[in-house]
DNA sequence: CTTCGTCTAGCGGAAAACCACTAGTTTTTT
DNA sequence: AAAAAACTAGTGGTTTTCCGCTAGACGAAG
């Protein structure tokens, strides 16, 4: 079996150096070069064979979520790992919507990379351990932890947001709940207060946010 | 160091032996017995000392979501896993909520099932790489399969939602973009008619669920 | 028993969104 | 080059939301 030959993009010269060691000290793999830029990181595999990339998210000119886009349109065969010092799920789901195999927080220890680029190879994909975990705190958190406007709100509120987030106008709102429109408009004016929101818009985000409603 | 100590409950038999046969011949992991359903779990954890249980979660009499909150809340020192045959995100998430530290598909790797009790046991949390793996696959298939009402749009209308989900007004997208209130009520006409929606809650929910804009 | 919070209801007015329809210009496709 | 689609801009009007301010009724907590 031939050598897996890897690119590392990076904008940062000491990550490429430390990946290099890591790479070139394993058997079976080969560091082909460096690229500080997406732009670079197309130049190169249009000149040679690459097998795998491990590519940083954050790079000037041309970062990784572009390129990666780019290459798994045209060069399907190549595998991309992402790497990011961020345990940022959304940022790594849209890395993956993109094309990426696998997901690697640089802090990661060898051992993890190189299972990454194993199980990649083989057509797999491979997430780094700490992000899973923060997938889930991410959910926990808000919904344990910490104070949120939530309490401020009274149920009768949290009602009347539901509602609002069924797409229904006031009108419908009070027909439905048997009041009149004007408390339900005192009652909107009350959260958007409590809040601290601009309008409607805003008011499903932060509803969506803070799981009052389902998606 | 003491050996660990580890607890398996799965109502079937043949899974208890598979684990203790990997947890027998490793070292610093001590297979102290099984359970097969969540009475027997707490009953074995009154009675002795236990470091870690590997739960599976489907068991008759009391399942394994029950049994991991009851431990959480009266014996938090002892760690536990999710076991599971099929990868299912929102159950890992139930699992991890009322107290579980990992999630193990039973399919896994003895390689993986070793690092998940490692990992756990030093505090950390452990996901079985195949369930990331449909973690971002759940998200994909839906954006992607089958024709969605977003092919209708412009590149344009994406651009107006994506304000109007930033709570901005017409007036305000108007000078951002260098047009005139009018032309971008008329985008947001348009969009509403090619959408089939209300109102611009709507507009918000159906802009996240097609993932036009993050949440 | 009084205070506090909540729910209720109203007024008046400003701002924003929504609707329907027309129509010229630019860009893309055929 | 012609046709289609997208972007632009307008008129005129209705509906809805948003804002501020007041205020009574009721129940719970002090």
């Amino acid at each position: 079996m031939d050598k897996i030959k890897i690119l590392v993009a990076d904008d940062h010269q000491v990550i490429i150096d430390g990946l290099e060691a890591i790479i070139s000290t394993t058997e079976h793999l080969e560091f082909i070069g460096g690229a500080s830029n997406g732009k670079e990181v197309i130049s190169k595999v249009e000149s040679q064979p690459v097998d795998l990339i491990l590519m940083d998210i954050n790079m000037p000119e041309m970062d990784g979520l572009e390129c990666t886009a780019y290459l798994s349109k045209n060069y399907p065969n190549i595998r991309v790992i992402a790497l990011s010092m961020h345990d940022n799920p959304r940022l790594a789901k849209r890395m993956i919507k993109n094309g990426a195999f696998g997901f690697l927080l640089k802090n990661s220890s060898k051992a993890n990379i190189l299972t990454a680029i194993s199980e990649v190879m083989q057509g797999r994909n491979f997430f780094d351990p700490m992000l899973m975990s923060t997938f889930f705190d991410a959910d926990n958190k808000k919904s344990s932890s910490s104070f949120s406007k939530k309490d401020l709100l009274t149920k009768r509120e949290i009602q009347i947001i539901q509602l609002i987030c069924q797409e229904k106008t006031t009108a419908e709102i009070a027909d439905e709940l048997s009041i009149s429109t004007h408390t339900v408009e005192s009652h909107r004016g009350n959260i958007m207060l409590k809040l601290e929101l601009k309008n409607s818009v805003g008011l499903v985000k932060w509803a969506i946010q803070n799981e009052v409603i389902e998606l």
